[in-house]
RNA sequence: GGCCCCGUCGUCUAGCGGUCUAGGACACCGGCCUUUCACGCCGGUAACACGGGUUCGAGUCCCGUCGGGGUCACCA
């Protein structure tokens, strides 16, 4: 086999988000790229020309940008083989069509919308597959102003072969073969002169030297007449490697975004969303269902994981290296991938696994970058301003370090709302209040006293505040439970949390004072109602 | 319906004829840790779709059945 370059493309079309599936498709194509020492280009499949190509892309470089993919040639970067948009590249097709009506590989069809309709209706009635009997195609350019003058439009067909088989040999699938008597006389120009995807996709890979074509599963009963188009041209062939799609959680049907509905009856995918849009929800995100929904890429940065984590995930979802390796970072991803490690058949998402990764991912990221993740979050919500407070830097990596564990997404962050509040704004929540002091005299009484020997704590740090507490509780003899909840309460306005007495030291002796006096007065003007 | 693809625990998968009484991960269940919530640790439940072959031997090879999915545009 000869040393060629390897060159892989992604195609996306400017719909205006970026697919969980299309980043994985993606994703392999640049790990492949990568791993091979060749290129990964971007090409804009916009063939169908639409009004704002440039407002529809730029979620999806966007979304590239995020994910780290970088792509050598291609929108805003260039390219020693552009353009990069099929919208520009029209002179390629059509001398393509050319040349395939040349050679007699297509030919101009002039039949009317409703004759092919009714040789259609034909078929399925007699209960064979439809493939066009060519009846208006022209045969010499006589008969073609003949139809012309009859008032017939044409399109440009291909001129399929009708008998053999197609054999391909496909990296991932092995062998596929394909009887050319099925295959219909697809349409590759339209009458007004345009061109369609197959055309377009099967030029464009020559043009750009694309040696890999790694695309969705979904493609490969079109790949027998790109194959044809491919070889009437005189191209060489790409190699093929046909990706199992990504599937719904708990399904093998294809992902798709317009079932959100659908998939928000699933449990794990429902509480990604109610993730997110909590998150959405406090920081003040405008979100709509087209843009913000676990489908699309986006979701996953404005809630704030980790590209390395999705990326991780993705790449397990259909491949797999041996029988106990999960993690891989960046380098290794590219280092062991492998398409005769793809699966074949297709993975549904998971929302919980992809979770895991992410936790796992932000377990390791060190303490400076997550205060830096972190951080937009609280501007957002309005409890840090911009540019942040000197101090923030600090404080906030005193919150983290105290939340460990617990803030899995940056937006999490957002748990600790309350240790960026002002002492006499924060809100308490509403049945933890009551349980915890309004319901229990004793812890309340408790807390009184308590109070009143946090001045004399020192240091107010963790260990100091510890220790205090423990001979407080034996001088009370009560334990340790009959306290600290009303305490947490007071301080954080909530039942759950991290360390209390990291929480003290954090908020500092005059505020933690200053909250739990706060708590102790309103809930002498809450009177117990009786249950 | 035609064509094509696929079929190991709920999910992602390991397995390329014997080392599989089928391994790992996520989830789930139980326990430990514990001021709550997470984390962590320990343990557990759980799968070769079915039927025929081939073979001394089949999750692994072949055929069939069943099941699931993709695709059948002047969309990409």
């Amino acid at each position: 086999m000869p040393a060629e370059t390897v060159r892989t493309r992604f195609a996306p079309s400017p719909t205006g988000y970026l697919h969980i599936g299309g980043v994985r498709t993606a994703l392999f194509n640049w790990l492949f790229s990568r791993q091979h020492g060749g290129q990964f280009l971007l090409r804009v499949d916009d063939t169908d020309q639409q009004r704002n190509v440039e407002a529809a892309l730029a979620p999806i470089l966007h979304g590239f940008r995020w994910l780290g993919l970088d792509w050598d040639e291609g929108p805003e970067v260039g390219g020693a083989y552009g353009p990069y948009f099929q919208s520009q590249r029209g002179e390629l097709y059509q001398a393509a069509v050319e040349q395939l009506l040349a050679s007699g590989a297509a030919y101009r069809d002039f039949a009317k919308p409703e004759e092919l309709q009714a040789e259609r209706e034909a078929a399925e009635k007699a209960g064979r597959p439809f493939i066009y009997s060519r009846t208006w195609a022209a045969k010499t350019p006589a008969e073609a102003s003949r139809f012309e003058a009859e008032g017939r439009q044409s399109v440009v067909r291909l001129k399929m072969p009708r008998q053999g088989e197609l054999v391909l040999n496909d990296l991932i699938r092995g062998e596929v073969r394909f009887a050319w008597a099925s295959e219909q006389d697809h349409v590759i120009q339209r009458a007004d002169g345009s061109c369609l995807y197959h055309l377009a996709s099967v030029v464009d890979d020559e043009a750009m030297r694309i040696s890999h074509v790694i695309r969705a599963e979904e493609h490969l009963p079109n790949t027998p007449r790109q194959v044809f188009i491919a070889q009437s041209l005189g191209y060489t062939l790409p190699a093929y490697a046909h990706l199992p799609y990504v599937a719904e959680p708990g399904s093998k049907t294809k992902l798709s975004k317009r079932k959100l509905d659908k998939y928000l009856k699933n449990r794990d995918f429902a509480a990604l969303m109610e993730l997110g849009s909590s998150i959405a929800r406090r920081a003040g995100f405008e979100t709509t269902a087209d843009t913000f929904n676990p489908v699309i890429v986006d979701f996953y940065e404005r809630v704030g994981f980790l590209a390395d984590a999705l990326l991780n995930y993705l790449l397990l979802l259909g491949w797999s290296f041996d029988a106990e390796r999960e993690e891989f970072s960046r380098d290794e991803m590219i280092e062991h991938f492998s398409l005769e490690r793809v699966n074949k058949a297709p993975a549904s998402f998971d929302p919980q696994k992809l979770l895991s990764f992410q936790d796992r991912a932000m377990q390791r990221l060190p303490l400076k970058q997550k205060v830096k993740k972190c951080l937009p979050f609280l501007q957002a919500a309005g409890l840090v301003s911009e540019p942040p407070p000197c101090d923030t830097g600090p404080y906030l990596s005193q919150v983290l370090t105290a939340a460990g564990d617990r803030v899995k997404v940056a937006g999490d962050v957002l748990d600790y709302a309350e240790f960026f509040m002002p002492d006499n704004a924060m809100p308490y929540d509403e049945a933890a209040f009551e349980k915890r002091l309004v319901k229990a005299p004793a812890a309340k009484a408790l807390l009184a006293d308590y109070v009143t020997e946090l001045p004399s704590v020192a240091p107010f740090e963790p260990a100091a505040l510890e220790a205090h507490l423990k001979t407080f509780i034996e001088r009370k003899g009560v334990k340790i439970g009959d306290v600290v909840h009303a305490i947490r309460v007071a301080i954080t306005g909530k039942a759950i949390g991290f360390g209390l007495f990291d929480a003290l030291s954090i908020l500092g002796r005059e505020r933690s004072v200053q909250r739990i006096n706060r708590a102790l007065a309103i809930a002498q003007t809450k009177q117990p109602r009786p249950s």
